[in-house]
DNA sequence: CCATCACAGTGACAAAAGTCACAGAACTGT
DNA sequence: ACAGTTCTGTGACTTTTGTCACTGTGATGG
């Protein structure tokens, strides 16, 4: 597929076109339509997990109904946990959905792991994959650990918009559980920060403002 | 040192000879006594922490004088952010303190990369590495974000009992301040636990019954 | 056009955690 | 032995968050 060449070329230009090439052979294209998970909690994997197009939202779960928003991934980025599942014969503990329409490579855990020596850039990609998920785990835990909801609230408002766009499709619902909180408390808090001028509520998506 | 080498192969039986050799070339060794600090929050790392000896407590920092437990790093094992930072020259989000004396291997920054296509086993190491961090954290991460105060403590008390066994030498102020919470709330805690014959409270020490 | 449904707003109350104030108990050095 | 310090216990209160109950409102589909 022609498509999939310049898709790699454009968000994996780091890799060595022999990796690329072998990339093509090795790994499964995989398209994902609006909504779908790509990966579920207490699923084995047996991939990793690569973004050629769209958009995916990863969070944890626990044993109840909790969910939690960790990080979305982005064209070019890999799962760091998929892979540190994978490479575990482990239980997945997080599930990964497409926000919007996406495209993934699925990579066989035994052959990710040979491409770790045979291919210097792999390496780096995937140390780099750790690194970057690392950081941001951080910042997701400091927010838990150390604000209160609101300023959480805004955190994940931010982080949506980042990867989103302003208009945020979302009801207070979905967001509630992603926070791990429930719906009075987010529309009270949302209620607030459109008080304050900072976004302005309609029914099913809310607006973000400017930052001042 | 003789000394030296018999901590390294016990530890890290792991690595091949040949890095093992080089460690003890490359790499500086540094005696720390309980207490003292090896990475401070803002400091700019150019070598990667390996702990040969002793018990180092890594944790979280924010710009007030929040201060959060993420893990402990026993013999054998290396402190992921270290690397992380190092490679990104970027300052240190996070502190590690020595719990008790111990003996630490610093492997600059240069070293540490090259050996990564040098030595297989490095390679592994340093995944390794970050992959059981990541896991940690995730950990953290969960009781932070579902759990409620009291269940935080408990498991806070059995991450120091597993490295420091049932006599925990320790403030409620630390421990306070270890997971972001107010002296007295964890007095109180405490208190309710000992009724429920979790734990016998002594100044400035905390006895941990075994688990039942 | 109306029944149904998902979404949103709100008041009242409960529970969890943080803060303030203070007191006593145990250690420390002189 | 005594003063000073650190650690601990506790009651009263506030703030934050969660829960319950109920209302309104727009969308959708017969």
């Amino acid at each position: 597929m022609d498509n999939l060449e310049t898709l790699l070329q454009q968000h994996f230009a780091n890799l060595e076109p022999d990796l690329r090439a072998e990339l093509l052979q090795e790994a499964t294209v995989k398209d994902l339509p609006e909504g779908e998970m790509v990966i579920r909690t207490g699923q084995y994997l047996k991939s990793s997990v690569l973004l050629l197009e769209g958009l995916l939202k990863v969070s944890r779960q626990d044993q109840e109904d909790h969910e939690f928003l960790m990080y979305f991934l982005e064209p070019g980025q890999a799962c760091a946990l998929s892979m540190l599942c994978a490479a575990r014969q482990e239980q997945s503990e997080i599930s990964a959905q497409a926000v919007s329409a996406a495209r993934v490579l699925l990579v066989p855990m035994h052959v990710a792991e040979r491409w770790l020596t045979k291919y210097p850039s792999w390496h780096t990609f995937v140390i780099g994959t750790y690194r970057e998920r690392f950081e941001e785990l951080l910042q997701t835990l400091d927010a838990v650990a150390f604000r209160s909801l609101d300023e959480r609230l805004l955190f994940y408002l931010r982080k949506n918009q980042q990867v989103k766009g302003n208009q945020l499709r979302i009801s207070h619902q979905q967001i509630a559980g992603e926070l791990n909180s429930s719906r009075e408390v987010i529309s009270r808090l949302l209620k607030k920060l459109e008080q304050r001028g900072v976004l302005t509520l309609h029914r099913n998506f809310i607006e973000l403002h400017q930052v001042g």
